[in-house]
DNA sequence: TGTACATCAGTGAACGCGCGTTCACTGATGTAC
DNA sequence: TGTACATCAGTGAACGCGCGTTCACTGATGTAC
């Protein structure tokens, strides 16, 4: 009763749907894509392989479930950073301060958890990943906007602004999730990209 | 003796080491990184898979040593592609001309083999990946120092240019290659692409 | 130039392993009466 | 409120498969004499 692992009985799991998925993260965070599979799985949720075939039709499908769930966390994870960035009282350099930190918590993320990020955009549907990541994508338009507004967003270069600013960090992100890129040059590198990105949006 | 798969006789292949990592590429290229195996290499080298072992310590070797191939054909890709690029009068608009055809190559490429693009950075051996890989990063050293020479690079940003480059080409040619862009916006994007890098570097 | 022989690059069979998936089943749940 | 029963989420054993790697071996190569 003290710490009820399975919530009904101990042969209905309640939840195994969640919890699967759940563990997959877990199991592709500490060891890698290539160790998911439906034995593993079934054996961190304490249940039978087979089991798993109630809610997942296969493999596969389990995969697309899972890297849904991670852009959904990754969203979720800038926008607390981003709010919980301190504020000064010019709404012009507010603007800069967030959006910047956006930029820093995409980094984060990718440092923390680099075979997260890896498979996040992975293409295991056959859905093309609608808008790159739904919330980190809209995170950042809705950034642009606040730039633009304060007058920071050079027009000639509005609409190129949101494939310009996704695209470095997101080339950054890579090559820190991959370790290609030693971990003391990695703030640096965030540090000159952030400026080469502001630079071409004219808000430098 | 028309066409002799095996250079020296049907026992020995002559060539294994080399032919096994050919191999290897093509499969991964047309199949992906996890249909990459000891067997299937030896099956498409027409080899028995403990044959092999006289070549490569193990799986892990074998694919590393892909990975490096990988590496040294996309810096000639560029290389190749930026040389053919036609020139025109004008020592400065060249310089940017070189510059744009080494951006257009590496998204070439991207496109053309995503799989085996996919993996070019990949960490395998427990080398740091020495130089991001090497030729392509001396393609982009060199190409930034003619901007320079032509006084197409702002002094400010001089150092920070090369990683700014690299990030925000990267960053695009890992969507393009995960197909989490479609084909036809691929063009328009790279062209933001450019446009913001430029900006950044202070070339227009 | 001819031969004995060490060297080396192959063969082929076998090993143990972990995998995804199926299937007949069983035990708990919750609803109709 | 109590009971019969359909439903549903589990079990556990089995399937066939392909994998990386090892091992004793064999056949070709090339060198020393």
């Amino acid at each position: 009763m003290l710490t009820p692992v399975r919530k009904r009985s101990d042969y209905h799991h309640g939840d195994l749907g969640h919890a699967a998925i759940r563990a997959a993260k877990n199991l592709i965070d500490s060891e890698g894509l290539n160790s998911l599979g439906i034995r593993r799985v079934a054996e961190a949720t304490g249940v039978s392989p087979a089991a798993l075939y109630r809610h997942f039709e296969n493999l596969e499908q389990l995969k697309a479930e899972v890297s849904a769930q991670i852009r959904l966390e990754l969203g979720e994870f800038l926008k607390a950073k981003r709010d919980r960035t301190p504020l000064s009282r010019s709404k012009s350099r507010n603007a800069l301060i967030r959006f910047e930190a956006l930029g820093e918590a995409y980094i984060d993320y990718a440092r923390k958890h680099p075979r997260l990020f890896e498979i996040a955009f992975i293409h295991c549907d056959e859905k093309p990943i609608s808008e790159f990541g739904d919330l980190a994508w809209e995170l950042l338009q809705e950034s642009i906007k606040e730039l633009d507004e304060v007058g920071l967003l050079d027009r000639k270069i509005a609409v190129a602004a949101p494939m310009i600013a996704w695209s470095s960090v997101h080339g950054l992100a890579v090559l820190v999730a991959q370790r290609a890129i030693l971990q003391r040059e990695q703030d640096q590198a965030l540090r000159q990209i952030m400026d080469g990105v502001e630079r071409a949006l004219g808000a430098r």
